[in-house]
DNA sequence: ATGGACTCATAACCAACGCTGATGTCGTGA
DNA sequence: TCACGACATCAGCGTTGGTTATGAGTCCAT
């Protein structure tokens, strides 16, 4: 492969609108430089490959023999150009209409369809995919480049990403209307909380984690009372009288104000969580994605919202 | 059509070996050039295309989604690339071995035969392809690049080209050795000789149009004795006793030498002419014209040798 | 845990290239 | 013979892409 004595794609091309005009003015006006502009590059070429390209005289410039031979080579080269160029349009067209979404479960079904919305109706063409998984299934989806913005909860940010906070989730502790729990006139004691058998998720949630983490001075915490896989189906258990569970707040927020569960506060428990929008670090969001990010900071939150590093520090805002 | 947004040829092979050694750093040593480099020339392209290209790491680098699509399109090009330079290596080889040359007969016949040898022995690869015609048509086919180099002769270099001279050619006025002028014992008169019928080629022909010329204040001259095609026709018509004739130096010396003919001195007359290399102005010939070039320089010469204003300019040696 | 090896990014500097605008040279055609 | 058109040259300048030196982060082995 000797790509030494070979042009640039530009020069190329002047050469080919050089030997369509006849006259290196004329494809310098064309290409939208001078015309010693050009005079220089023609002979800097010809200096490249070796033998004149060019055949000059007072009356216009024809291609010579050899450099009517290389334009037709130099054709084939900027129509290979053509398509890598109408690939990178496509590719860019896509970046900025198209958008990859992955959400931690509480974001994707409570947070993220309000902002989708919105971002609907203000670029109505933005195709949006969005993957509910768990906040580290979000940052690998993230670093892999399968998602262009990835949504988590958690206290961390993971290794790799930039993030902004885009949100505040608090944890309650719900309980059937008729539990004493209702009832109670002080604050319940974190104590008692973990020792209680609730209706909990999984053992890997986002919640159930967040739970044990802000827990873990009481530990070992009671077995769960019932074990379901869905937060819509610890809300319907509470309800129905199975007993207490502790669920985001943007979960229960809607069975609290219909009564159909009870929130009960508890002391000296820190169990709220940051949600954060993470890509990865140092490549900024841009097109639909930054679009979305820029929902998200204007839409009116609950909670306090704060700013990562990334937004901290030297890169533009 | 848009080569904005379109990365060079270097930049895409670089991104290809990118892909290929998983490291900006192995690329870079396989490009020769630097890593910080090749992390400068990544950050360009993906500033262009408008999209990451190349997901880092610690552990290296890989190609995005993007950016491996982006290469595959990019290996086109480069192929197209690397038949163009192909074709330009082809015939810039072909320039180098294969000389094509237009020359006078004068030169054709008498100078540039032992020339050709010489170079013969030098390149012995070197395809030459003389052809013989006059000055003119020497000039046309220079600058229509139908030839590497051309020789012409006469006082004046054709226009648009520039020269070296590499001889010098005398016409000298030859009789039959019975000829009354073969026993002078002063000089010639310039008027004797134009009015006297002589042997002579055709009107155009390079040898009678410089006669013309410097018999210019004489006119008219006698009209032709006999008028033959071919140097040599007038040369044996001279030695068969047909008449005065008059005849480059080169062509007669042996005729001369051996007592064929006689020559004649004339007073007061330049019938001298140089002998040029021609090539098209501005562009000093390369390949194996140019080494022609250097052999007429270094062959021994008969008269005093110049050189052209292409030689004394500016111009490198 | 700690140091070394490796990755890539950044900084500061420098040389070369390519463009512009003005001017010069040459051939052509009225 | 003159004027116009096409190209070449020149000087100046900003951008680009290169270099070396250095920093920061990650992985791995001791």
């Amino acid at each position: 492969m000797s790509l030494t004595h070979v042009p640039d794609l530009d020069s190329l091309e002047l050469l080919i609108r050089v030997a369509a005009t006849g006259s290196l003015g004329q494809a310098a006006v064309e290409h939208g430089i001078s015309q010693p502009a050009v005079s220089a590059r023609v002979q800097s070429m010809e200096r490249l490959v070796g033998f004149p390209l060019v055949s000059r005289s007072a009356r216009g410039s024809t291609l010579t023999a050899e450099g009517a031979l290389l334009a037709d080579w130099a054709r084939e080269v900027l129509h290979a150009a053509d398509v890598l160029g109408a690939g990178i349009a496509s590719l860019r067209h896509d970046r900025l209409t198209r958008l990859r979404v992955a959400a931690s479960l509480t974001v994707a079904e409570y947070l993220l369809p309000r902002w989708l919305v919105r971002l609907a109706a203000s670029h109505p063409d933005t195709a949006v995919r969005l993957s509910a998984m768990n906040s580290a299934e979000v940052a690998v989806a993230v670093l892999n480049g399968d998602v262009d913005l990835g949504f988590v909860e958690g206290p961390r940010v993971p290794a790799g990403l930039d993030s902004q906070v885009v949100g505040r989730d608090q944890l309650v502790v719900v309980v059937p209307p008729a539990h004493p729990w209702a009832r109670l006139r002080r604050p319940l004691d974190p104590a008692t909380l973990a020792h209680t058998r609730l209706v909990q998720r999984e053992p890997l949630s986002g919640t159930r984690t967040a739970l044990e983490l802000a827990l873990r001075s009481h530990a070992p915490l009671a077995a769960p009372l019932l074990e379901l896989s869905s937060t819509s189906a610890v809300r319907g258990a509470v309800a129905a009288g199975a007993g207490p569970a502790v669920l985001s707040d943007l979960a229960v927020r809607d069975d609290v104000a219909a009564g159909r569960v009870v929130a009960v506060p508890v002391r000296d428990l820190d169990l709220s969580r940051s949600l954060r929008a993470v890509w990865p670090r140092g490549q900024r969001p841009t097109g639909s994605a930054r679009d979305l990010l820029t929902i998200t900071r204007t839409t009116e939150l609950r909670g306090s919202v704060g700013r990562s590093r990334a937004q901290d520090g030297k890169m533009a805002p």
